[in-house]
DNA sequence: AAGGCGGGGTC
DNA sequence: GACCCAGCCTT
C-alpha cells in the first residue's frame, strides 16, 4: 500500500504559503475565471499570463460576454501569449455553453472534456477547483513530481510513463482534490523545479525516492524534442494614403487568421527577396528591418523592404490597407507585430 | 505514437 | 545555444 502521509504535510504546506494569483480568489471560485486562467496556463508560465488574465477579464468578464464578441476580438486579446489555437477553441467553447449550458461552466467531467481546448488535465483541474471534486489534473509539475517522489523511470511524455503516473496518483487523491492540486502546482513552481530542485526548502523531501537516493536531476526522464528549422522571410512594406498592405493569414495552421505583411518564406535570404520583387513586380527598397524570431518548432529570419508596386494588383479579400491606428485593433501574426511597431514612423515621413 | 503549435525566462 | 513551461489536437 502506499504511504500517502506526505499528501497532508504538502496541503498544510501551501496553505501556509499562501500564493496570491488572480485567478486564486476565496472560495466559492468563479468556473468562469478558473476555466480562462486553466487554459491560459496551458505551456505556459504564471507570470506571462498575470497581465493577460486581468486584461481579460475586464474586457469579457462573463461567457456571455465572450460568447458575443468576434473572433477577431478574442485572437486581439490573446495576441502574444502564443498557441492561438487556445484562442479560436475557448472562443467556440464559450459559445457552445452560452447555447447550451446556460452561460455555465459545466460541471460533469464528461461534458467539460469535451468542449475544445479543454483536454484531460484542464477537465480535471476545473472540476476539482472549480466545483470541489475529487479529479486529478495532471500536467507538467505532477509528472514531475511523481516521477522523483515514486522514483519512475519510464519517460514521462510517452504513455507508459504517464499511465505509471495516473495511477500513482489516483491512489494518493484526497477528497479535497482543488487543494491538492494547486498544493502541486506550488511545489512544481517553486521547489521541485526541473532543473535544480531545491530539496533543502521541500516540505516531503522525506518522502522523496529520487532525493534519497540522489538522483533527483536525474528524474524524470523525458525524450528531447528536434532542433527548429531555419527560414528566411521577405516582408513588404507597401505604402499608400499613410495605410500599409496586409495579408490575412489561412484559418488553419501557424498563426492562423492572424494579419501579417505580405511576405515569402524561402531557404536562403537572396531567393526571399527575389520572389518577393517577383510577387510584386517591382524594385526594394533594403531591407530597412531585420529581426529574427525562434518559434519552438521553426525560426524565422526576417527582411523588410519598403517596395512601390507601380499596379494595383488583384489582391482578393484576404488582403486591405491598414493604418498604424487601425492595426493596433487587429491580431498581428507573431514578429510582424514588432514590424508593425517600427514600421509606425515610415507614415509620418 | 508522433508531430504541430508561441513566446519567454533561465542557465 | 538548449531547456521547458498549469497541454491539446490532428494525423
Amino acid at each position: 500500500m502506499t504511504d500517502t502521509t506526505w499528501v497532508k504535510v504538502l496541503m498544510d504546506w501551501s496553505a501556509q504559503l499562501e500564493r496570491e494569483l488572480p485567478w486564486r480568489e476565496k472560495s466559492p471560485r468563479d468556473p468562469y475565471r478558473v476555466w480562462i486562467s486553466e487554459i491560459m496556463l496551458q505551456q505556459t508560465r504564471t507570470e506571462a499570463v498575470k497581465p493577460y488574465f486581468n486584461t481579460w477579464m475586464e474586457k469579457f468578464p462573463t461567457v456571455h460576454a465572450l460568447a458575443e464578441a468576434s473572433e477577431a476580438e478574442v485572437l486581439h486579446a490573446w495576441q502574444g501569449l502564443g498557441y492561438y489555437s487556445r484562442a479560436r477553441n475557448i472562443h467556440a467553447a464559450a459559445r457552445e455553453m452560452d447555447s447550451h449550458y446556460g452561460g455555465r461552466v459545466p460541471d460533469e467531467l464528461k461534458v467539460v472534456e469535451s468542449l475544445p481546448g479543454i483536454g484531460s488535465y484542464t477537465a480535471g483541474a476545473i472540476l476539482s477547483i472549480a466545483y470541489g471534486k475529487r479529479t486529478s489534473a495532471v500536467d507538467g509539475n505532477v509528472l514531475r513530481i511523481y516521477a522523483r517522489l515514486y522514483g519512475i523511470e519510464e519517460d514521462i511524455l510517452k504513455a507508459k510513463g504517464r499511465r505509471q503516473v495516473m495511477n500513482c496518483v489516483e491512489q494518493t487523491l484526497p477528497e479535497d482534490a482543488g487543494s491538492f492540486n494547486e498544493a502541486l502546482m506550488d511545489l512544481g513552481q517553486e521547489v521541485c523545479i526541473p532543473r535544480f530542485p531545491r530539496c533543502s526548502e521541500c516540505p516531503i523531501a522525506s518522502w522523496c525516492r529520487a532525493h534519497r537516493e540522489g538522483k533527483e536531476k536525474e528524474l524524470p526522464v523525458r525524450t528531447k524534442k528536434k532542433r527548429q528549422e531555419t527560414l528566411y522571410l521577405a516582408a513588404a512594406l507597401i505604402l499608400r494614403h499613410g495605410a500599409f498592405l496586409m495579408h490575412k493569414r489561412p484559418e488553419k495552421g501557424m498563426l492562423a487568421s492572424m494579419w501579417e505583411f505580405p511576405m515569402v518564406l524561402a531557404h536562403t535570404p537572396e531567393e526571399a527577396e527575389r520572389e518577393l520583387g517577383r510577387r510584386w513586380n517591382c524594385r526594394l527598397e533594403g531591407p530597412v528591418w531585420k529581426h529574427r524570431h525562434v518559434f519552438s518548432h521553426r525560426i524565422w529570419n526576417m527582411n523588410a523592404y519598403v517596395a512601390a508596386p507601380a499596379v494595383q494588383e488583384p489582391m482578393g479579400k484576404d488582403y486591405a490597407f491598414f493604418t498604424p491606428e487601425e492595426y493596433r485593433n487587429i491580431p498581428l501574426a507573431g514578429p510582424h507585430a514588432r514590424l508593425a511597431a517600427w514600421a509606425e514612423k515610415l507614415v509620418l515621413e
